[in-house]
DNA sequence: CTCTTGACGCCGG
DNA sequence: TCCGGCGCCAAGA
């Protein structure tokens, strides 16, 4: 199975996303201006093994059903800002800004 | 064609 | 905080 053109956008720009830092399945879908977030967590689902996968999380910070306990260690070990609670990613702290310098 | 399912999002209760 | 409901859009049965 080979991604198509949609799912290439969405792969590209979760392989930009810098260590430390995460975007929210609706933050992809209105960066490539295509679909929803559904849409996104489906190409996730199929094509996410390649990429940072880890960094695409809940818009409330949460992660990914399927991997929950190695998303938190990839959090750890790339000092990816947390809640309190720490359960879940700090969106506003790290929520990556796409016109941010690389 | 309809109905159900999702690595979702937001608003209420 | 947890839970339910509705909107969303594409894929599969």
């Amino acid at each position: 199975m080979e991604p198509d053109e949609y799912s290439e956008a969405v792969l590209e720009t979760v392989e930009r996303i810098p260590p430390g830092k995460v975007l929210a399945y609706g933050d992809i879908a209105e960066l490539i201006g295509r679909g929803g977030p559904r849409q996104v967590g489906r190409v996730m689902s199929l094509f996410g093994g390649g990429v940072p996968w880890w960094r695409v999380i809940r818009a409330d910070g949460s992660p990914p059903r399927c991997d929950e306990v190695r998303a938190h260690e990839h959090w750890r070990a790339e000092g990816t800002p947390l809640r309190p609670d720490g359960r879940r990613v700090d969106m506003a702290r790290a929520r990556w800004n796409p016109d941010d310098p690389a």
